[in-house]
DNA sequence: CATCACGCTGTTTTT
DNA sequence: CAGCGTGATG
């Protein structure tokens, strides 16, 4: 049973006009809060109700998430129905189709998918074949390279101009870049691998040179949505141009000034350009800011004033009054998590609940200090951004034993499980994977590999396993489940904290059991995993503060907004990286985050003494002080650690001197502000201990650098 | 193959 | 600092 909506009663002029055109291209121009996800929501709802197949409407969105929970959104206010529309990721969809088509790309329909710890691995792997000579200058590390071939391709420029631009201090290396990116193709072909940047561009290579595959997905997607379209490149831009260019109903909507995505090649120019290839566009500019105060709206908007690239709109709203935006210079890394925690308790003690409230920051390490400080003083959260769940070692290893056997041509998974066995590492992984694929020896005869020796005898135990698995293909589930037993013990063998590993591989039993199909579940994991080992909690409705990237904060809000420690220089060498470009980036970053906030945002940055942590030049790409400097007090209040709100309610006197290592001894509990909880197990001569840590496993630390503390 | 000492050097964000 | 590569040793 669906429900009736009066449109005109919850959407405002521009919304409606969007809303209501449902033929034809549609460009929306969105700023910050402006209800562009409520647009995108009831303009699902209102193609459905007029009668559209909602299997036939496409909502391409930045993650999964934000898709579903559209279209469930859609769903609740009208028609359930909405649920069947098809949404998803560019890659999402590549993937789906590109599966089916796998050979008319010379490709194998078994063909894995490779995330970025792959892609580096195999770089990794290829980089003794470059030859390079002994004793020469300082060649990137492997997540550069992998950085700068992932960029050249979503530009689609060389990697000489990539360099040339961006990577002017690895210049002398082209011939040497040039060489490593035939390698990585050819590899990435011979083992039947694609990496995220390939299933964009063999997707748009697919539909530009096969007519009756455009026609087909054309038919089947008659009206498409693309939302966060500033993030999209070149060739997203073209996938969209092939898709909807017979039908024409396609509406882009997107923010220009919160283009944040350039190192995936990224370009809010895309928004510009797509008039061009839809000259009979209706452009619709939504300006009036539903989510902000108007004392936010007018620092971010100076903020933007600043910009050297001009932006499209600036915002304003109805509501009245809100205060101003704090800026405070907290002098040290710890004082800032001190302030935020105390701001946070004020906060609570206001009657307001911990859900509303958000920190956000740069980089997920920005928030180290704060975690320790949070968990000393119970304040439960959860964190979005950073660390990822698919990516830790663990189950990247648990995940390959079903990889290796779905795409037996997949290298780098059968080394990870055959260095898995004892005796076997580098040299006889390679040795026994290339074995296999001469003689043509199935998976499940490792363990009749020739060269094998009585110490390798693992590899057996493995061939039976492997054996196992196969015959489990409509079983995922069982499938899992059979592979943890073996696995279990190579686990414990492995890492000293594997409860919590195992914990988190036996979180995907469940997953397993909801896919009919092995293929289909790691599939699924790889391309559009849980976001964080905090997605998987059952308890997400639990009160808890939030802790987010700014980058997976888009598209959220939040009544209150904490913002730290953003870009300020940190690293002595980085006069180098001063790059325009950066900087108008980072200005944009701080306008997305500030937009997160309903009605309070304070902003905090750990000053300059702070941050340079040893000294140096600071690095200077921009950051909370220079974006916010000079702005007038109508704008910003500027607070310091003299101002009786910051210091009146400081809980403690900060020591901020290391931890000397004659006070510790082997058993002792300690925190720090990375790796959380831990227990000292050795001294190591001079100013070195080891500590076991309980999510991280065994460090070696170096005391007087780190705030490693006594617990 | 595994482990350790030593030397070098510098961003980060995500599908 | 801390991660990573290198080269030497068990």
């Amino acid at each position: 049973m669906s429900n009736r909506i009066d449109y005109e009663k919850v959407l405002n002029p521009a919304q409606l006009d969007a809303v209501m055109t449902t033929q034809g291209p549609v460009l929306v121009i969105a700023g910050a809060g402006s209800g562009k996800t409520r647009t995108l929501v009831y303009r699902v709802a209102r193609l459905v109700e007029l009668g559209v197949e909602p299997e036939s409407v496409l909502l391409l969105t930045f993650t999964r998430r934000a898709a579903q929970e559209m279209l469930e959104r859609a769903a609740t206010l009208s028609d359930p129905r909405c649920r069947f529309v098809s949404g998803g990721t560019f890659h999402g969809i590549a993937f789906r189709v590109l599966r089916r088509h796998a050979e008319k790309l010379g490709f194998s329909n078994s063909f894995t998918i490779m995330d970025r710890a792959d892609m580096e691995e195999v770089i990794h792997a290829l980089l003794p074949e470059l030859q390079m000579p002994k004793g020469s200058a300082r060649f990137p590390k492997r997540s550069t390279l992998a950085n700068i071939l992932s960029k050249a391709s979503n530009l689609e420029v060389t990697v000489e101009t990539l360099m040339e631009e961006e990577y002017g201090q690895f210049l002398e290396f082209c011939p040497q870049m040039n060489r490593l990116l035939h390698l990585y193709r050819d590899y990435k072909r011979g083992h039947q691998l694609m990496d995220y940047d390939d299933l964009i561009i063999y997707f748009r290579g697919l539909l530009a040179a096969n007519e009756e595959v455009r026609r087909e997905l054309s038919q089947q997607y008659g009206h498409i949505m693309v939302d966060e379209y500033q993030d999209t490149n070149a060739i997203q831009a073209d996938i969209v141009h092939q898709l909807a260019g017979a039908h024409r109903n396609i509406m882009v909507v997107g923010d220009d000034s919160q283009s944040i995505y350039s190192f995936r090649g990224a370009n809010y120019r895309n928004m510009f350009e797509f008039p061009e290839r839809f000259p009979e566009v209706k452009i619709i500019k939504l300006e009036e800011n539903y989510r902000s105060t108007q004392p936010i709206l007018d620092f971010t908007n100076a903020i933007m004033a600043r910009a050297s690239e001009k932006y499209t709109k600036c915002l304003y709203t109805r509501k009245s009054g809100g205060e101003t935006p704090a800026v405070i210079d907290t002098r040290t890394e710890p004082e800032q998590a001190l302030f935020v925690c105390r701001h946070v308790k004020e906060t609570l003690a206001q009657g307001r609940a911990l859900r509303d409230l958000a920190v956000l920051f740069r980089a997920a390490y920005h928030s180290f200090e704060l975690e320790l400080e949070l968990t000393r003083q119970g304040i439960p959260y959860v964190k979005y951004g950073g660390f990822k769940f698919m990516e830790s070692a663990h189950i990247k290893d648990f995940l390959a034993h079903l990889r290796a056997i779905v795409n037996r041509d997949d290298a780098v998974s059968w080394g990870r499980i055959l260095r898995l066995v004892k005796n076997v590492g580098h040299g006889k992984s390679q040795a026994i994977f290339k074995w296999m694929k001469t003689t043509g020896a199935p998976p499940d005869q490792v363990g009749h590999w020739p060269g094998q020796t009585q110490k390798d005898s693992g590899l057996k135990t493995l061939s039976q396993v492997i054996s196992s698995l196969m015959s489990h293909e409509t079983d995922p589930k069982g499938a899992v489940e059979l592979l943890l037993e073996y696995y279990l013990p190579v686990l414990r063998d492995q890492f000293d904290d594997y409860p919590r590993r195992q914990r988190e591989i036996e979180q995907l039993i469940p997953m397993a059991g909801r896919y009919r199909r092995l293929r289909g579940f790691i599939d699924d994991l790889v391309l559009e995993p849980p976001t964080s080992s905090a997605d998987m909690d059952p308890d997400r409705k639990t009160d808890v503060l939030t802790l987010s990237t700014v980058h997976s904060a888009k598209g959220l809000e939040w009544p209150f907004v904490y913002i730290i420690w953003l870009m300020e220089g940190r690293f002595p060498q980085a006069r180098a990286y001063v790059n325009p470009q950066a900087v108008e980036e980072e200005r944009r970053l701080l306008y997305v985050a500030s937009t997160r906030a309903k009605e309070r945002l304070i902003l905090c940055y750990p000053g300059r003494e702070g941050a340079a942590s040893w000294g140096g030049p600071a690095w200077n790409n921009g950051g909370v002080s220079s974006f916010v400097a000079g702005l007038p007090r109508e704008v910003v209040r500027y607070e310091t650690e003299a101002s009786p709100s910051f210091t009146s309610g400081r809980e403690r006197p900060l020591d901020l001197s290391p931890t000397p290592p004659s006070e510790l001894r082997p058993g002792d509990r300690v925190s720090h502000p990375a790796f959380g909880p831990g227990v000292v197990s050795k001294l190591i001569e001079g100013n070195k201990v080891e500590v076991l840590f309980r999510n991280f496993g065994r460090k070696l630390l170096h005391l007087g650098y780190t705030s490693l503390e006594k617990a």
